[in-house]
Order: structure tokens, then C-alpha cells, then sequence
DNA sequence: TTAAGTGCAAAATCTTTGCAAATGT
DNA sequence: ACATTTGCAAAGATTTTGCACTTAA
């Protein structure tokens, strides 16, 4: 996972830093997008909170992650798909579910967002689809 | 509308204050889901931000609106369809467009999420469908 | 060497809490 | 009279900015 931080920092010319090979190592490491929070209390003895952030919308200006604000209004961070994600455009167009619970957030990668009919009158440029309830760990 | 919110504040028991009010029939008066800021703004003369607040969750709290958080992380109210929210449940399962121009907020109420196919072991209790774009005003 | 990234301090916001005064029932 | 509501001050929390120091290219 180091190695593939790495390569996405070099590949859109961002310095490999160690702080920054971490904490991209750790989003890259996990399936579902990490909150602003967990990922200070991860790394906030190695690092000043200020630089996180600065490192995280400087990931995001560069197209390695997306920002996505759950329904409890938290930032969190998950990985672009590179296919689709530019410096210009985000599409997160995936399903998003938030665990009451752990707080945990999955992407629903293989669901696509379903066409709805929307008034003509609208020019649509993304969507969002978030559900709440409770994942499979925490119905134990 | 004055009518109709006093009559919505006595309904639920709170005290009928002149603040909530015009709180409760200015959300009332638009169809969109108003922005804390643009209340805050509506108001400051008035009333002091802390009242505000309080006044919002209070009439969360009693099920007269409820709170939604846009994809800017924003928070936004906007009253419950009397049918359907209670104060130990909202269901806000319409759809919201978020203009990206004015800012606006426009509760798509008539239409409904599309039931989609989840992992069985995931226990749903509300989903949220946020489109951005452009609304009709602002393509003049 | 020099541009990007870091850390600390400080400012700007946003949100919550405590308490005395005011208001509605 | 009594429970709510309000306003102010102050505490917490989150996010942004400035600037000197450090590090990777």
C-alpha cells in the first residue's frame, strides 16, 4: 500500500513526504471513505492537525480523493476512482452507507444510482445517495 | 402563514414568542429547505444567534421541521410533512436539489427515492438523495 | 537551490452551555 | 406563580491563514 501511496503522490507531482505517504497509505488501505476525525486521532501524535488538512485538499485538488459529507455533515475522504475522478470533476455518483453505530462508511461501489425523472427545468451535474442505519458488525 | 405557525407552535405546547414566530412562518412561507446562514441572516436584527439555534432544534425536536445537511455540509430546515414526520422519526426520504448558483434548496417532494437493491445485512432507517445543479432562475 | 510541505501561533467560524432577566400561560 | 424562552458572555470545536523552518526534488 506504501508503494502504491507513492506512486499516486509522484504520479500528479506532489512530494513524497512521510506524513503524506501515511495518510494516504491509510485511505488507500481502507474500502470506505475515513472521516476528518478518525483520521486526526490516527495521526495525530506524527502530525500537526493543520497539516492534515492541508495535505487532504491538497490530495483532493490533485484528484487522489474525494470529499464527501456524510449525514451527520462530517468530511470524509475516499478514494477516487481513477477511471472517472479528474482534478476538474468528482463523480461519486456510488451509493454511500453510514453506520449509526460505528460511524463507519461503506461504499456501495456496484450500485449505481438509479435514473430518476426529475423536473426538465433542472440541470443536474451530480447526486448523492446516502443511507442510514446499522452494518452487518454492528447487529451482533 | 402567521396563523398557520402559532398554530403549529401550540400544537406541539411551545410558547407562541414573536422570534419563533417569524422563525416558523418564514420557513413555512418558502418551499425550499432554508440554510441556517440565510436564517441567521433573516434574523440577527432581531434576535440573537443563540436563540436562534435553540429555537431551530426546539422545533426539530417537536417534530414541526427537520434538519437536513446539504452536500456543502450546510444545514438546512425545512418542514415536515405533517403526515408522515413525528418527533421520534423524520422521513425526509424526497429528493433535494441543491443549486450550485443561488444556493437554493428545493425539496423534490413528489418524488420518491427509488427503492434500490442492498446487501441483505445491512439494516436501513433513512436514505437521502441530494442532487446538485442548476436550477430553472439560475439559467437565465 | 528552490519550490513544496511542515509546525506553531493566532484568527475566524460555528456550535454549545450556563445563568440571570424577560416573557407567555 | 411557574415553566419557557431570551440574551449575553464565555467555552469548545472546527477550519483557515501567516510566517519562519524544514525537506524533497
Amino acid at each position: 500500500m506504501r508503494d502504491l501511496a507513492i506512486e499516486k503522490l509522484v504520479a500528479v507531482g506532489l512530494k513524497k513526504t512521510e506524513i503524506r505517504i501515511q495518510l494516504l497509505s491509510y485511505i488507500l488501505n481502507s474500502h470506505h471513505a475515513i472521516s476528518q476525525p478518525e483520521l486526526e486521532k490516527q495521526f495525530k501524535s506524527i502530525s500537526d492537525r493543520v497539516t492534515i488538512y492541508r495535505a487532504l485538499s491538497s490530495f483532493e485538488e490533485n484528484g487522489i480523493v474525494h470529499k464527501v459529507i456524510d449525514l451527520n455533515g462530517t468530511a470524509r475522504f475516499a478514494l477516487c476512482s481513477s477511471s472517472k475522478c479528474t482534478e476538474h470533476q468528482h463523480f461519486d455518483e456510488h451509493v454511500h452507507f453510514l453506520c449509526v453505530q460505528c460511524g463507519d462508511v461503506v461504499c456501495l461501489d456496484e450500485i449505481e444510482i438509479p435514473k430518476i425523472e426529475l423536473p426538465s427545468n433542472l440541470i443536474i451535474h451530480k447526486s448523492n445517495l446516502n443511507i442510514q442505519g446499522v452494518c452487518s458488525n454492528c447487529q451482533k
